[in-house]
DNA sequence: GGTAACATGTAAGATGTTACATGATTTT
DNA sequence: AAAATCATGTAACATCTTACATGTTACC
């Protein structure tokens, strides 16, 4: 079975959503998977044209009086059971973590504390400011459909964004309480 | 100022300590700062190629009977500085997270409800796998040499492994049991 | 005799980011 | 008049992964 990148899952998934051009799946991503997914536009569009090619999609080209043409993509069958293999499969890996403040807390004994400290403080903050954008992502769900099938894996996601950002900004007091 | 990539920050830190050698970076990496930053010999010996082009480290080549050559780097005063510099520096990003369970879960209404159960089984089995990894990586650090400056600051690397990780084991028990 | 540890590296390919290019309409 | 929104795309570059290539010694 060939196996497509992590790109291309995440076009699969957005496709059985209504969400049909590059344009729109760029705001959804950055509306809703942001927290734990990004992609740009040079990913997206390229990657689009190739769904088409590997048959996993078939395009529409939609012209609009005022507005630019859409493309409008839309899921084969072939690309439904793409998606659906990819979900039955098992991880390939945990997580992908590259934490740049824990690389500079590693080698932080070249800094005065003071500095290590206000590292932490802002790293802190922009945490915080994670723990604002849930709570849009979640009114946003709400307001979307809430009685939608998918809605209720999407809090699901935003959960995990919750607990895991908290279980970081307490870690981040506890150090600096440390570094005093 | 110049900057440099991650990379090259990562490998100016590890040489403070007394790790010379692409192999015995390697091995470092693998053994504290897997958990937050890996690395591969790929990236390893072409950055610490320029280093040196760059005039951040010097390089001397030790023969070793019985072993192949060795090739030993050394920061020079530049190297330190651009370390510190870059300590300094505020952060370019919070967190760079790609979560794989996580964009799984959220198109999981496309599969049946056991099957995302049993992803989240495997997950939480992964993360209980880490938890093990960091009490191993901790003994390491009490034998290297508990009393170095540094030690401190990885055990504080550390502590967030084990305190977001934990978060995330939870996540997964109670996410497990809405889904039945 | 085989494998693990020591040691250095390259080349190809996959993947991702950033900046640029275009152009109409709508809102401020 | 300027900026934001809608809409599509490319090219250059940065970066990272994987597989391959090479060779010795020590251990089982």
């Amino acid at each position: 079975m060939k196996t497509y990148n992590h790109t291309t899952y995440a076009l699969l998934g957005i496709l059985t959503l209504d969400c049909r051009t590059g344009y729109e799946i760029k705001q959804l991503i950055d509306q809703s998977l942001n927290h734990f997914w990004k992609i740009s536009y040079g990913q997206i569009y390229p990657n689009l044209k190739k769904l088409v090619t590997d048959g996993l999609a078939t395009v529409k080209v939609k012209s609009q009086d005022g507005k630019p043409d859409r493309k409008e993509y839309f899921l084969t069958t072939k690309g439904k059971e793409v998606l659906q293999n990819w979900l039955a499969e098992p991880l390939q890996q945990i997580t992908d973590e590259r934490n740049e403040v824990l690389l500079k807390l590693f080698f932080s004994r070249h800094q005065p504390a003071d500095q290590t400290q206000s590292l932490l403080l802002h790293y802190k903050e922009e945490l915080q400011k994670k723990i604002d954008t849930y709570k849009a992502i979640e009114e946003m769900i709400m307001n979307w459909n809430p009685q939608s099938p998918d809605a209720t894996y999407w809090l699901y996601t935003l959960d995990y964004g919750r607990r895991t950002t908290r279980a970081a900004i307490e870690w981040c007091e506890a150090t600096i309480e440390k570094i005093k």
